[in-house]
Formats: C-alpha cells, structure tokens, sequence
DNA sequence: CGCCCACTTGATTAATATCAAATACTGTGG
DNA sequence: CCACAGTATTTGATATTAATCAAGTGGGCG
C-alpha cells in the first residue's frame, strides 16, 4: 500500500473501491537523484506531485543567494493539489535524496475527486494540514529559541513518519545535513552545530549518519512547546458539515 | 462594489451574473470591535469569514504567552474558504480596528462555487496567495535582517491595500501598533522601535497615527529584496488547464 | 485627575553570526 | 586500494544583532 494512502487514512477510511482509484491515481514513478528540483520556482506546473519514496523540502531563496526551507516532505505527501491555477511556481521543491516520485495529470485528479467526494474531502484535510504546519513554522522562527526550534522540528518529523510507519520505535531515517537544518532553522551553520550539541548533551536525541533517534519524547516536546495538534492527525471526518470539498 | 470583488477581479473578470452571485454570497455582516477574536483557536470553525471593512490578523501562541503574528488582512481579504475540513481551528484571527465582517454559510458557497467554476477558481486563486503570503513570510523570518523584514512588510502591505483601492497615491491606513509589528516580525518593541526609526532616518517612510507612507518605494523595495511576484497580483487566468477547482 | 498604553532612549546582557581552521567523511579517478 | 577533492562536522575567537532591563514621555479615556 502506498504512502500516500496509509497518510490519508490519518482522517478517514476508504471502501475497496475509493482504494482502487486512489491506486490507480498514482501514475508510473518517476526516479530523481539526489539534491536536484523536482519543480523550480517560476515554472509553470504541469501535475501533482507526489513523493513515494526518499525525503524532500520546499525551498525558497532570496537574489542574494540566502535560502529558507520551507517544510519537508516525507513518504505520502504531496505537492500542492491545487498548484495549478497559478501561472508561475512561487517557491521550489528539492530531493534530500534519491527519490521515487509520481506526477498525477490534473486531470485525472480532477476526475477521481469528482467521482468520490470523501477522496476530495481527504486531499483538501492533506493540504489544510500543510497549511498548518507552515504557520506552525512561523511561530517557531519568530518565537521559539534555536533550541525549541531545532526540538520542535525533530518533533515534527518524528510525528510525521511515525503516522506513515516509517519510524522503528523512536528512531528513522531523516537524511538531513547540518548546513540544511541550518537553512530550515535560519540558523548559522555553526550555531545549529552548537544547538544540536546540546541536545544530545541532554540525552534528548541521537543524529547521526542520517538516523535520528529519540532518547526522550516528553522531554523534547517539553523543550519545543510542541503541540502535535497542528498536524491535525486522526481526526476522523464524521462532521456532515464538512462538506466544502471543492473550494 | 465590495473589496472582495475587487480583489478577485485581480485575477479574473466576471460577468454579471457572477458579480451578482457574489454579491449575494456576502451576507448581513457583522460589527466586530477593535482587539477581539474574529475565531478563536479551538474553535469549531462553521462558516467563511470575510472581512469587509477595517483590518485583522491571525495568530497563534505559545503556551508560556508568547505571540506570533502570521500575518495581516485587509478589506476583501478571506479567512480560508475549506477552513470546514478540519474539527478545530489551529490559529486565531482577531481584529486590528472596529471591522466588519461577514460569515457566508458553508453550503452557499459550497452551491455558488458548483454553479460557477470562475468563481470557484478565483476563490482558490485566493487561498494560493494566502498560502504563497505566508511562505514569503517565513523565508523573511528565517533570513531576511530585521530592518529587511519590516520593509518587506511594509512592501506587501501597500500592494495589497492598493490591490483593493484602498492606498491614496503610497499612501494608506495601516492601523498596527508598534507592539503588534513586533509580534509580526518576530522582534522586540524596543528592537523594532529602532528598526523603525532607521527606515524613518533613511527617508524610505513616514509611519505614524495608524497611516504609513512610502516615500521611496524604490529604495524600499531593494532594502527588502521585494518582488511582488509571490502576491500573483494581475495573473488573468487564461490557461485552459486551470480546471482544478475543486481539490 | 489618574491610569494604561504606546512610544522612545540608554545601558547592559544574551543570542547568534562571522571568521578561521582543524578533523572527519564520501565518493571519484587512477 | 589509494590519493584526492569536496563536503560535513566540529572547535575557538571575535563581532554583530537583538533581547532585556530600566526609565521617562506623552496621549487617550474613564
């Protein structure tokens, strides 16, 4: 089963057949190495991208040359359901990895959400919670402290694979440097160096060799003031009002 | 002729039966006073907030106090139209002066968006640019320098109010207290108190009794390193393939 | 009048960036 | 397998940015 269904089986259930068109929505992956786009800002988007396997990140970046991550992408999520209706990409999207990704044509898009309305409602609830996040990101870079930050991130994470089974106990895969945490953060290099240090001094995490571990959850949320009410995860959509799948 | 119109006019024109559709969508609205919560985090959203006249923001906290703006809204602006899909709210939106707001019920637009793709893809055009709106801010946050990032805001603000007519010549209300653009910028009054008087000593605005003034909107724009691109301001919606209106 | 803010200034401290350099690690070509 | 180049990680020293502390001014409003 793919990512992307186990992830949207975070908000609802799907009958055998809304199974079978969310399969069949996947279309033939597309390989892409390591640390190259897979869509550019000012490019005019063509599909929805869908990450399979590997790990990416939304970035954008100033003429000077400073660049800020923007969010990452686990196994499952996708890039924008609706991307579509801008001209122009306002931002970028990169592998931290080799990655498998799928584009869906629109139009097939288009097709399976008209027919299944609960498909629709759960992509809409995907790019909500998107939304979430990066303003939850936004608290965090004007507020928190460069160690809640860098907490709060690993939180995050942690969260995230663990809803896509890809964390083992409290230990996965992030294959993230310290240049591009620095980047996600807007933190120095050095600082961020500095500031993960005292994490592990603290017993809170393990990272290294692109294996994160965490030695303890409750402390490392205590320190990130993390919330994990922001990723809106099971959250069965029983509410009849929610039905404004297509706006 | 409403400023959400207006707005959306900057994206599409409509015919007059669409200008009428939304003109109904709009219902009896409502005065809300100055400093108090449009929806309060938590809150079980049950229909689209607009803002029609006066200014809001949203927010969100952390549980020591701590507050981070996300970001400004201006007449015509909406508060996220498939806000439905999830059980609570995971920001607040609160009022900057006396406003009034309008709450369209959830099945209206859901029957005006069926009825009328344009109006469907206009509405989405909006929330792409609120989401767009606030990658900009998070990339100023993590690497724009203090005195960048209130010039940037500064920046946005007037295209925005000059978006829906409200800037005369670069000049506009901009009821924001010191206090709150600290909270929007992520710095401390005394430090943006002092950011603040730099852009005044440079000559590059005049800000005082709630009306900000460019006076070299040039030379504001380069400090902030300002392209206005990510507001996707003028972008006619000509490509067929925009059809995605409703995932 | 008196209080609560908003605004402002100065002094000091804390957080973070920058500069410089050494050490590891990774993949590549020979 | 080894040498090498290019990163990534780490450390120390210093500079810059921004927060905090403290206090005074001034306006709006009950």
């Amino acid at each position: 089963m793919n990512a992307l269904i186990r992830k949207l089986q975070n908000f609802t259930s799907f009958d055998r057949e809304e199974l079978q068109a969310l399969e069949e929505l996947v279309g033939a992956p597309i390989r892409i190495g390591r640390d190259r786009d897979v869509i550019s800002q000012g490019d005019n988007p063509t599909g929805v991208n869908l990450l399979l396997e590997g790990f990416a990140f939304r970035y954008k970046t100033l003429p000077d040359g400073r660049r800020q991550i923007l969010g990452f992408f686990v196994p499952g999520d996708i890039c924008d359901v609706r991307v579509f209706v801008l001209k122009h990409m306002d931002h970028s999207i990169a592998t931290l990895t080799d990655s498998l990704v799928s584009i869906m044509p629109g139009d097939r898009v288009l097709a399976v959400t008209d027919t299944y309305p609960k498909i629709a409602r759960a992509l809409a609830w995907a790019t909500l919670v998107e939304e979430s996040t990066s303003r939850e990101w936004l608290l965090s870079m004007g507020q928190r402290s460069a160690g809640e930050r860098l907490a709060h991130i690993f939180c995050e994470i942690f969260y995230r694979m663990d809803a896509v089974g890809l964390a083992t106990g409290r230990s996965f895969a992030f294959p993230v440097t310290q240049p591009e945490l620095g980047e996600a953060t807007g933190l120095s290099v050095v600082h961020l160096n500095r500031t993960l240090q005292e994490l592990r001094r603290r017993d809170l995490v393990r990272f290294g060799g692109r294996v994160l571990t965490i030695l303890d959850l409750a402390g490392l949320e205590a320190l990130a003031l993390f919330d994990p009410a922001y990723l809106h995860l099971h959250e069965a959509a029983s509410r009849p009002s929610a039905t404004l799948e297509d706006a």
